[in-house]
DNA sequence: GCGAGTGTTCAATCAGGCTGAACGATTCGT
DNA sequence: ACGAATCGTTCAGCCTGATTGAACACTCGC
């Protein structure tokens, strides 16, 4: 799983075993043990290995990225995900991931939620058409087609129609958070 | 650095160092010290405390995420970024984390390269307006307005305009890779 | 005052990460 | 066909350093 990672890598850079110890002042056997999960490297040999990798440390442990090509959503097909208080959002990303892409669409009054919500995640929203009223921790911001905001979601947030015209918005967030 | 962000995750979930200590089964010394940065855990320990907190291992590891509340871009005043081959990107984020979301215009006849890029990050691009052609690992898409595609972007890719008229694209990108 | 909680420090121990050496399989050049 | 030089792997054993329990100083309620 970690030694997965570490061995592909190196493949990636067609290192031999032995040269990426040398680079990283390690022992061969280390890399090899370490590779095939048979030992549990001390967070300094990881430190070097990923140096010598040239990958940042937190590098080795990121999941396995979902495999997919290339997924096109077109505008007729969309899928309706849940819909958190009067927003209607369709998704845009294929929903594998870390990344996920929605399209927004808020009538004239309504809102994301009565109350704020956070989760752990950032997001960013770009106004395509209408008024969106954007309330972080608190601040508030009135953005027009063509703004764009992003914030912290783990700050309390929703989003407010204080307009008279529907508002429709593309909201990116990572990671997805329902 | 390491420790920072466990203290971090620790006193959000307004957990103890004995607490947390014993939900991870280890002794609260090797919390604090942890925390502290007096030592370096095996990656045994650092599971456990991962799962105590419930957060994925390279969690721990992520790098500590930049502190803005709210971010403001007006359309007006959107900030230019690189333009690779013929696409001229305009920023939409707000250029710290994790998170980056661009305004991609591609005129007629141009593309973002000669060649496919390839690099760590998952995108999406979202039509705005015009078409655009696709291209991730030889196969081709076209997308008109209001389609959006997705893909892992270690495959290489890059997007053409095929039409007569400027196409317009909003581009999620996870991490920012330039 | 006491008791229960907080985070911290330190000596002592013992698990376990690391190494060096030897292994069998390859792939060279000759 | 043969060393010579690589490849990745295995294993016993050393020795570091991660882990612990106990004692520390401190703040809060009662």
């Amino acid at each position: 799983m970690l030694g997965g990672r570490i061995r592909a890598l190196r493949e990636e850079r067609g290192l031999s075993v032995r040269r990426l110890a040398a680079a990283a002042s390690v022992s061969p056997a280390l890399v090899s043990q370490v590779e095939r999960g048979i030992n549990d490297p001390s967070l300094d040999s990881l430190r070097r290995l990923a140096e010598a990798l040239d990958v940042p440390l937190f590098d080795l442990f990121a999941e396995p990225r979902e495999e997919h090509d290339l997924t096109v959503v077109r505008a007729a097909d969309r899928i309706e995900v849940g819909t958190p208080g009067d927003v209607r959002y369709t998704r845009l990303s294929s929903g594998s991931g870390v990344l996920e892409v929605l399209e927004g669409v808020l009538e004239p009054g309504g809102r994301s939620s009565s109350e704020p919500w956070s989760h752990p995640a950032e997001e960013c929203a770009v106004v395509t058409s209408g008024r969106l009223l954007v309330e972080v921790a608190g601040r508030r911001a009135t953005l027009e087609a063509g703004d764009s905001c992003s914030f912290d979601s783990r700050r309390p947030h929703r989003y407010l129609n204080d307009g008279d015209e529907r508002a429709v918005f593309v909201l990116s967030v990572t990671p997805p958070s329902w």
